[in-house]
DNA sequence: AATATTTACGTAATTAATTACGTAAATAAA
DNA sequence: TTTATTTACGTAATTAATTACGTAAATATT
């Protein structure tokens, strides 16, 4: 047991599991110390019924909340221990209805004595602790309820993963950059609207389109692959378009387009420009939302040589 | 789950090991979500190799409280997936050496991303909660280490049992307890000494022996049987003699001889005696015991028809 | 040195629970 | 009324852990 407790919360499933076990074993001696013919196993199924809450198999499997199947199979045993017997439901067909017998009645007189001198000892131990156990971990349910682990954890696991995704300019002689720059935007202007002129000649010769004249490519690499791409064209000495902002579909979700659009408004800044302006579409919700939050503001009117544009955007950079 | 908290401390055990159950499957998800073939299981046998803790497969299985028998199934599996690589041990030829492989230690990097991230989730749901349920369980722990629940719950058994023991009059018309009184004290007669004339002379006729004589017969009934049995045979006016208290080997450890003592004390008192007498012989400790704790004070002189008596008692009643 | 006991480990059997799946009855929808 | 869906239950297979037991090596005892 000391190892779970060393490890502290991080195996806290474990080390409750593993108490719950050993409490259970002792269960089970005091069930013998009462002379009670008892699977320790049974106690659920057999309360449920004893006490009337629950009376045919799948009412007890809700209440008790284990499986069908296993209530089923213990009803079973139990019926050949004589403590139970069966009957099928009177007015619905498929139920079993369970009832104690004469001798799971006595049981029952035995197990209220039982319940009720361990409802004295529990106190006992209870005195002796100074946290309440029982509190304790009703309150951990609701917490864990309101919000399960695996939810909690995941904004940790994408601010991890942000991390390790790194920002790298377009390199020319690079077979792998000029391929997924190519692949990345095809996928997505396929995906949503059809390949223009303009789009081919950038795709196919970025070093041509962009470099060359002044402006910037930018790759995001994460797990030694590139999974997003964004580009700056001059249009006057001091602005310049963004463009071909597109993010791998298998990588979406760690923030990619951010960390993209922060690098290439950090890059604008050192070159001295005084303005972005992009252009893209409506049903780019996704998008949209990005520049939005990039602080981009919406441009009333614009004509551009792309028939998807259809919203123009531009940032004043401080 | 909402049956084990109705339960309150009485299904402790249960409610724990369904928690903790509830906690590992979501453990389960956060491992898929960080990327890791891992099983849960292997989770506690894959951080004390990487951890250095254990490296053979029994010290695993004692650091981690599991059999060794499974530590070997899980080793056997997690060299399958390709994490660990084993040999024999190079000093003590029966050992199996657990070691990491690439594989293994790549999976012990992301491991430790992961607990970081859970370090951080956990306390979050700590801050959560008021009170620390970790603190709660080890205290809890501790407390059942210290003394277990069945052994916690004895005293309140017996007592419980004591309680349903009754004590009634010899009837003589009664062949049970003709029968019961001659067993009983035949019984534990034989078993330490030898059967004298007065023995059997009284065993076999008690009402002739004690009641014609003005003397008294009391058993002990318990789950309708006769359990226990003592007599009272008139010496004088005033004083009577204890004697023939006898307990079913059956039914030892419930108190019965103090029931049936505080018994006949009782009838002393109402029948108006000054003081009660009886002879025993010092190796009947228990018994011994008994009267003292019953209050008779040791008589240094006395004869008795009896060979067995090497200790005579008496009781001054108030 | 011979013998007995303990230790390390693995195979096989057992136990306790589950999931997967099929059947029949009840209920809802067309 | 026919058809589809849901519900109640059980059998069979699977999973995860254990106990029981056997073997071989190491250690202790005589």
């Amino acid at each position: 047991m000391d190892f779970y407790r060393t490890l502290g919360y991080v195996a806290l499933g474990s080390y409750m599991r593993r108490l719950g076990e050993v409490s259970l074993q002792a269960s089970a001696q005091v069930y013998q110390m009462y002379g009670m013919e008892m699977e320790v196993k049974w106690f659920p199924v057999f309360l449920s019924v004893a006490n009337n809450e629950a009376e045919t198999v799948s009412k007890i499997a809700e209440y008790i909340g284990q499986s069908h199947v296993g209530v089923s199979l213990m009803v079973k045993e139990m019926t050949k221990a004589g403590l139970f017997e069966t009957q099928k439901g009177a007015t619905d067909k498929r139920e079993t209805v369970v009832l104690l017998t004469e001798k799971g009645h006595e049981m029952n007189q035995r197990m209220h004595e039982l319940l009720a001198d361990l409802q004295d000892t529990m106190n006992e131990v209870r005195s002796e602790c100074e946290t309440d156990v029982l509190r304790a971990l009703m309150e951990y349910e609701q917490v864990i309820l309101k919000k399960s682990l695996p939810e909690r954890i995941k904004s940790r696991l994408k601010q991890r993963e942000r991390n390790k995704v790194t920002i790298v300019s377009f390199d020319p002689a690079n077979a792998t950059h000029r391929e997924a720059f190519k692949r990345i935007n095809y996928e997505w202007i396929e995906r949503y609207f059809k390949v223009e002129p303009l789009d081919m000649e950038s795709l196919e010769d970025p070093e041509k389109f962009y470099i060359k004249k002044g402006g910037i490519v930018l790759l995001a690499e994460y797990q030694g692959q590139i999974v997003g791409t964004s580009a700056l064209k001059p249009m006057t000495d001091d602005c310049m378009e963004l463009s071909k902002m597109g993010v791998d579909t298998n990588a979406k979700g760690l923030g990619i387009g951010e960390l993209l659009g922060q690098s290439i408004i950090e890059h604008a800044q050192q070159m001295g420009l005084k303005r972005l302006y992009l252009e893209t579409n409506s049903r780019l919700l996704p998008a949209l939302n990005l520049y939005q939050k990039l602080g981009f503001k919406t441009v009333k009117d614009f004509s551009s040589p792309y028939s998807r544009a259809d919203v123009a955007m531009e940032l004043w950079l401080g």
